[in-house]
RNA sequence: GGUACCAUAGCUCAGUUGGUAGAGCAACGGACUGAAAAUCCGUGUGUCCCCGGUUCGAUUCCUGGUGGUACCA
């Protein structure tokens, strides 16, 4: 599993190694999962994806509804097909809880009927957090005392389960990691702050050079989805509503993706599995590779 | 060349009736279990332009510089 920051250099990685072991890529990214938003997700290209074989990549519609729950399910019964004809498969990717859901599974908790959601999400709207805080607290104590309390969407999510199944969120939590009956050898890319930083600026503009702009007017007429609420197409959205110039859409557009590729390497320091390189040493990871047994 | 005004955080600026200073944006740090490129939380980082004077004490008042802006020549 190749893990790292958006920009960092992921895909030229996993290319190489996709091609020298003869296997498929298994893309774990949250919007690159969606059809339409190729350019400004940065999804591997279509020469790229005829190359080697990618999953999922841009095979959803943006009105899908899609879970890391999901694509822990979806993922894995791909990756067992890979199995079937290489031995090692290449999962590649930055959405941070999609990696998890990979790596070690999430617990099992059923999924919220479309009223019981309507119904929370219309309270909220009209009661505020409040109320629903103080149900939280006599639904389930352990959950209200641990939760961050001004985070609607997760105080929000446990009363769903609650009004679901009858039974306290925090229930279905196991606090272990689901074995998987395959060995997960974890890469992580990193670079240096300002290397990372110029990258990100240079690749905005490489993505308005391949036609973003127009990419984004596409699904304009979509915004409020929320395979639409992704860094880039936001700020475009502004620059279209009249509110933001194009210039300053790009200057946000670059320091949100800074923000976000902070918040991904702050999440990977916690993962003491990952074995960390310069997307430059490549004879380095390699060597690696061979030493943990991976034929090359 | 003359006159006036300005000089405080990375930027735009507030403020201190003299007791070494605070907002917004930016920046930085963190949380994360079915929407995660989402959502949420926290942090002020400073030769207050420089040299001197007055003062117990000057970023604040005064002299002189330097730089900027405006107007007049």
């Amino acid at each position: 599993m190749i893990f790292g920051p958006t920009a960092v250099g992921k895909t030229a990685l996993s290319l190489q190694l996709a091609s020298d072991l003869r296997t498929e890529i298994v893309n774990v990214d949250s919007r690159q999962i969606y059809r339409e938003i190729p350019i400004g997700t940065a999804a591997p290209t279509k020469e790229e994806q005829q190359r080697i074989k990618h999953h999922f990549v841009g095979i959803l519609g943006l009105e899908a509804y899609y879970s890391a729950a999901q694509f822990e399910k979806d993922a894995l019964e791909v990756v067992q097909k890979c199995f079937i004809q290489h031995d090692t498969v290449i999962a590649s990717g930055g959405s941070m809880l999609y990696l998890d859901a990979l790596c070690k599974g999430i617990d099992d908790i059923p999924n919220v009927d479309d009223d019981v959601r309507q119904m929370l999400k219309k309270r909220y709207d009209n009661e505020g957090l409040n109320p629903l805080l103080a149900e939280l607290r006599l639904l389930d104590k352990t959950y209200y005392d641990a939760c961050d309390k001004r985070n609607h969407k997760r105080v929000i999510h446990a009363l769903e389960i609650c009004y679901q199944t009858g039974r306290p969120f925090s229930s279905f939590h196991r606090h272990t990691a689901t074995e998987r009956p395959f060995r997960i050898i974890k890469i992580g890319l990193r670079r240096e702050r300002q290397e990372l930083f110029d990258r990100i600026n240079r690749r905005t503009d490489i993505m308005m050079g391949m036609g973003w702009e127009q990419e984004a007017r596409n699904v304009y007429p979509l915004r409020h989805l929320n395979s639409l609420n992704t860094v880039g197409y936001k700020e475009l959205f502004k620059y279209f509503d009249g509110e933001w110039t194009l210039d300053f859409a790009l200057e946000k557009i670059q320091r949100n993706t800074r923000v976000y590729a902070k918040k991904q390497m702050t999440w990977f320091a916690h993962d003491a599995e990952i074995n960390w390189f310069h997307p430059d040493q490549c004879d380095d990871i390699y060597l690696f590779l061979r030493n943990n047994g991976i034929d090359l």
